[in-house]
DNA sequence: AAGATAGGTGACCAAAAGGTCACATGTCAA
DNA sequence: TTGACATGTGACCTTTTGGTCACCTATCTT
């Protein structure tokens, strides 16, 4: 469980995360491109997320593909918003961007 | 943003915000005593946790009173779960908890 | 006023984390 | 089958982080 906060900790890590929510499937080869780091470094932080279970692997002949796991994220959540906090602080927040974003 | 992530990256203060969780408005002594910890280790603990903005405080005389603020934990998990995947991932859970305590 | 209580600051040290490199294995394609 | 490609490992160094301590300020109580 621990190793999810770790996981989210870095930044790197957290762009990793986002480059997975607007398209899964990408190999280390192709996340490496997207970042200003040795193919080492991107290698290790995809070695945290997918030991914290928020990023499932796929190998393929020489490839090995990287998807993004919500579940663990969800769990987080769960932890310290409980139901009915949850539907006020998510109406708030629906407020606060919909100020943000008139339209 | 990122002092979010780096804030619950650490055991103790995911149990800080724990102890919070149960029940607000406590002193730094009093959250101390719950911990295998000098004062001055709760402290900068609290200090993260503060600067992260998931904890309020409220000084009262001589006291500092600690409070939960669950806001910045929900923008964590809005970032990686879009609405239709978060109807998905939560009726998994809610099926797992389900069937490990089974009511 | 004086002791006790609650909280705060800066220096310091040990442990952990981020990043790079030399080197190595397995897989594809001509 | 040879060279290029994709990924993997271990050692190494630097920076960050977790924790303690000496010392300090503010507030309450008698």
């Amino acid at each position: 469980m621990g190793g999810v906060f770790k996981a989210l900790a870095d930044p790197t890590r957290r762009f990793l995360l986002d480059l997975l929510f607007t398209r899964d499937g990408r190999t280390l080869t192709e996340l490496e491109s997207e970042l200003e780091m040795t193919r080492f470094g991107v290698m290790k932080h995809l070695k945290v997320l997918e030991e914290a279970n928020l990023v499932a692997t796929q190998r393929s002949g020489r490839e090995k593909l990287h998807f993004l796991n919500p579940v663990p994220i969800r769990q987080i959540h769960d932890r310290w918003i409980d139901k009915y906090t949850q539907s006020r602080v998510s109406a708030l927040l629906d407020l606060k961007n919909s100020l943000e974003r008139p339209s």
